[in-house]
DNA sequence: CTGAAAGCGCTTACAG
DNA sequence: CTGAAAGCGCTTACAG
């Protein structure tokens, strides 16, 4: 089902003109008196002539495409930083490919060689959790510009754009300590997550400041951080002697498992127990009491993580970038921890 | 920062061989001996060649990009119909762009036409709430094969994937009337949404194969269906002297709304009046009591958007067809309802 | 200010 | 079984 497509030979035959006159006069360039440009814009516009973007870009090696790899396409968060970049991908001029790894590091790696192989501009990239293999993604560094976002790792040395993680759990943990706990769990996950470290050391540092005990015994480690292993981990802290005041659940999804939990066994959130979560998601006004959580701006990450990118991509010098940038969230207070 | 790129004419130079052959043996072409196949295959693979996608699919007219179209990717429901999508295409050698419409009908007629200019292969649309412009998407119709997914309209021509709406609401209705509700209200959207007119009618029919008489006091029509408008039009609800004792909400997201107003006048779901929303998103589970909805299994939409396009795609032939296909969606029975 | 010509990397009808 | 040549639609250095 073809139809008839306009190329440039074909306006230029209409024109008398030469297929070089055309494509100048198309694109502005400065030799063309102003005459000939109307009449080739006119005679463009009137028949409808749009561009092969695969001639061009396969003439100019640019594509005009950019990569994106994301662990999971339906965390709400996600779709916030998606949305962000497909907007500013957009106003540059830039379409984007999205894939879904899956938290597959296989795929992971399979998706980075199709993407260069696609001939793709650059790419961004939010890690797989066990992003052990990093080889591939360092190779891919060599061969295209790439930025990592949200899920980042300080092995791969190249531009990342996240939140600002530690200062955020800090507050977030400063604010417990305000509202008078003193015993503060923590559920996150185990050491693979760079971000999931990052709110950790700020745990740490924030009880640290408060000169608040650091007790191992209510640092939980999961593999897997999700509403299910909420709810286990807070059977688990439950069942222990000296039981929390507050639990502090990396992730919004888990903190939902706490909630319901500490709900089952008619504990007064917060009174006995304050819950903080992580990411503002849609469930944080849903479940009741409405959960305290850090609001992470995913639109400026997305816009940021492109504007980098595409910094890189039109830079050409032959050096990797690699900046640190922070995005900063807010701690949006609810009903799961009184309000100061 | 390019990297030296391997060519098929450099394999031909090393193999001293032409490069229509180097072609032909890659591209596993009968003519080719099997030891020259092997000779290249090797060489190919130890150099780490990889075609120039952009050069081929210029060559061929054929880019194998589908390009998408939601209204909002950060709805749950739309981000498994895109995993669905992703996955399909992948499988069968399809890149996929994606675009946000914002549900602004401005921006879906440029993002038409923009995949047209870019030379995708085929378009997904799902369509923005308010398409009266019809005449953009019956234009690209004609110059690309489209196939319309979720948010659907009657008034195009061409392959639709939906889930089957109307039973989904029939079963829906008949199971309010199974656990003895006789006063059933529907909050929907205005006329001109598809898929709700299409629930409404689900509506409509059970209640009259069940001899339910239907009242127009309890038949709410809203222009944006959110959790804000579920919480309003509960309150209007209530206040009509005959209150209902079921409502069915025609999303999950004003069903939330629903069930926090119903609970801020301490009425009892689900005997006093009992909700069913529609979509099985997360927050059914969250909410208390958790909601009793329809599940759309999204992937499988997604997946099967994909298989009716490239079917079109690949399929030379000038018609274009339209095909009605729907997905069933189940009733998923929790507390918000009896269960029978 | 305009044109002829080369070339981006690939595929394929034609010839042998 | 293999090769020479044309061509997909565009841009651009070169020439005038």
């Amino acid at each position: 089902m073809k139809k008839e497509i306009i190329t440039l030979k074909k306006l230029a035959q209409i024109l008398e003109l030469s297929t070089s006159t055309v494509s100048r006069a198309l694109n502005d360039h400065q030799d063309i008196s102003e005459a000939t440009r109307k009449r080739v814009k006119n005679l463009a516009q009137s028949m409808h002539y749009v561009p092969n973007i695969f001639a061009r870009g396969f003439r100019k090696h640019k594509t005009n495409i950019i990569g994106v790899i994301v662990p999971n396409i339906t965390h709400y968060f996600t779709t916030t930083i998606v949305r962000g970049i497909l907007e500013e991908a957009k106003l540059k001029g830039y379409r984007v490919i999205i894939s879904e790894s899956n938290n597959d590091t296989a795929k992971q790696t399979e998706m980075l060689n199709t993407m260069i192989q696609f001939g793709v501009d650059g790419i961004l990239v939010s890690l797989t959790k066990m992003t052990k293999d990093i080889d591939t993604v360092l190779q891919t560094l060599n061969k295209c510009p790439l930025i990592l976002f949200d899920k980042v790792s300080n092995k791969i040395p190249c531009t990342q754009v996240t939140i600002n993680d530690e200062e955020a759990a800090y507050s977030a943990i400063e604010h417990l300590i305000n509202i008078g706990k003193k015993r503060i769990a923590i559920i996150k996950e185990r050491e693979f997550s760079y971000t999931s470290e990052k709110r950790y050391a700020g745990y740490l540092k924030a009880l640290k400041d408060h000169n608040i005990e650091i007790d191992e015994k209510i640092i939980i480690s999961v593999d897997d951080i999700s509403t299910q292993q909420g709810k286990r981990m807070t059977n688990h802290l439950l069942s222990i002697k000296k039981k929390p005041d507050a639990i502090f659940a990396i992730t919004d999804s888990s903190a939902v498992g706490v909630i319901q939990t500490l709900k089952k066994f008619n504990i007064k959130i917060p009174e006995e127990i304050a819950v903080v979560g992580f990411s503002n998601s849609r469930f944080s006004t849903i479940i009741e009491p409405n959960l305290t959580t850090v609001d992470q701006p995913g639109e400026t990450i997305g816009k940021n993580a492109v504007k980098y990118l595409i910094e890189e991509i039109e830079n050409t010098t032959d050096t990797i970038s690699n900046k640190m940038i922070e995005i900063k969230g807010t701690l949006i207070i609810r009903d799961s921890t009184f309000k100061v």
